[in-house]
DNA sequence: TATTATTTTTAGACTTGTCTAAAAATTTAT
DNA sequence: ATAAATTTTTAGACAAGTCTAAAAATAATA
């Protein structure tokens, strides 16, 4: 069994390793965990010891096979969490993590297996982001930032890079959601901002904007 | 903001007080809490720094308004979660316990309302314990011990005083659930065993299920 | 490649919550 | 009311998880 402390570290160098290729440096732990380098070593420590990590001195950590389960399976119970939040509990996107951080530690097979039942075995968070089965395996989709787009071409939102409340509350206001089809109407050279349709809106975004949708291709109309 | 210890310890104080008149001792709370007498003390003043509690030296614990308000909010938390887990998940009521101990605290105000709300405001939890409003008061139902009962009288079943897993299961395995009406058919004097007659069954119980059982009431027919 | 900069680890300390063992206070019984 | 039993508290220790400061290893740069 794992403590809290625990899942929230194998969790850290679960992300941390799907956009890293070698091992998870300690910094980069540490920075995610917002701690210190120092404690990061100490823990790594104990997760080594418990066979959920490959560490060597000065070399980074690399998640096991049991390490990457016990990780997947946190994930699944946070993404399953927020599932319930906003679609039994009308949270918005931007207000559920905070809460799903917490409740990703409940201890019950029963309860994540019932849960998953009672929301229809969801794919997919509030945020698009994929969820884990029991094994830990998730669903990879093809999808692309919106700002690889080109000009009429056009795609489904299915997620997002940025989770963050701000960028989140600020789709909200823009009426971009997970579903919709966008597609491109011009792109501007001068600042890579992008006019765009959505639902029977035309809007435009920044690049920045652009760069943190992601994009399922839809090359049919 | 208080710790999950903290939140255990004033959740324990608060029952111990509902059953004892004057202060709460320290060897009980240890028990209840399956720790060491020490252990109590130590954090009794802890929370006693922090206002939940009143402490004298050798004289036990009192909850403060602020302690009561605290410790009748984390049993919200538990029974709502109770309902939510016999109601929308399918558990069983014997297995409720062990997950709610965690449930109870999560903390998050709009969770708690939402959950409130979507299992439509429930008044008492699957062991017919009465769920605390916002502000901690819970409304108490005049109940009594189906022991008490004389031949011929009879009652609605309303709630349990031993809700250990054991206990339920039996429950369970013989149909007595909350809500059926109960009749004392006969009262044996030689062990005070009772036969009664639940829904459109006979069947005899010994005195100590009868002494484990709440009843409403109920003088019509 | 020698030197500087950065990253990582070690060493020692602190907090929270717990424990054991012994001392002090209270209660019970003679 | 004094002695014995019980309860409660104190004193000191320990494990988990974190921190600071300094040392060691690695990486970057001149």
């Amino acid at each position: 069994m794992f403590t809290l402390s625990e899942e929230n570290y194998l969790k850290a160098i679960y992300h941390l390793e799907l956009d890293t290729d070698g091992g998870v440096s300690t910094n980069a732990i540490a920075e995610k965990l917002a701690t210190k380098a120092s404690s990061v070593t100490d823990m790594i420590k104990k997760l080594s010891e418990k066979e959920v990590v490959l560490y060597k001195k000065y070399k980074g950590v690399t998640l096991t096979i049991l390490g990457k389960t016990v990780a997947a399976n946190v994930v699944r119970k946070h993404r399953l969490w927020e599932v319930f939040l906003v679609e039994k509990l009308n949270f918005s996107w931007h207000e559920v993590h905070e809460v799903a951080e917490q409740l990703e530690h409940i201890k019950s097979a029963k309860l994540i297996n019932q849960l998953d039942r009672f929301l229809g075995f969801p794919t997919h968070d509030p945020h698009g982001d994929p969820i884990p089965d029991k094994d830990g395996n998730l669903k990879i989709v093809a999808k692309s930032l919106l700002s690889t787009l080109s000009k009429n071409e056009s795609g489904i939102c299915i997620g997002v890079d940025d989770s963050s409340s701000e960028f989140l509350q600020f789709l909200d206001k823009k009426g971009i959601t997970l579903g919709k089809k966008i597609t491109i109407l011009d792109k501007e050279d001068f600042d890579n901002s992008l006019s765009i349709s959505i639902g029977d809106k035309k809007l435009s975004i920044s690049n920045k904007i652009a760069s943190n949708l992601y994009i399922r291709a839809h090359t049919g109309q």
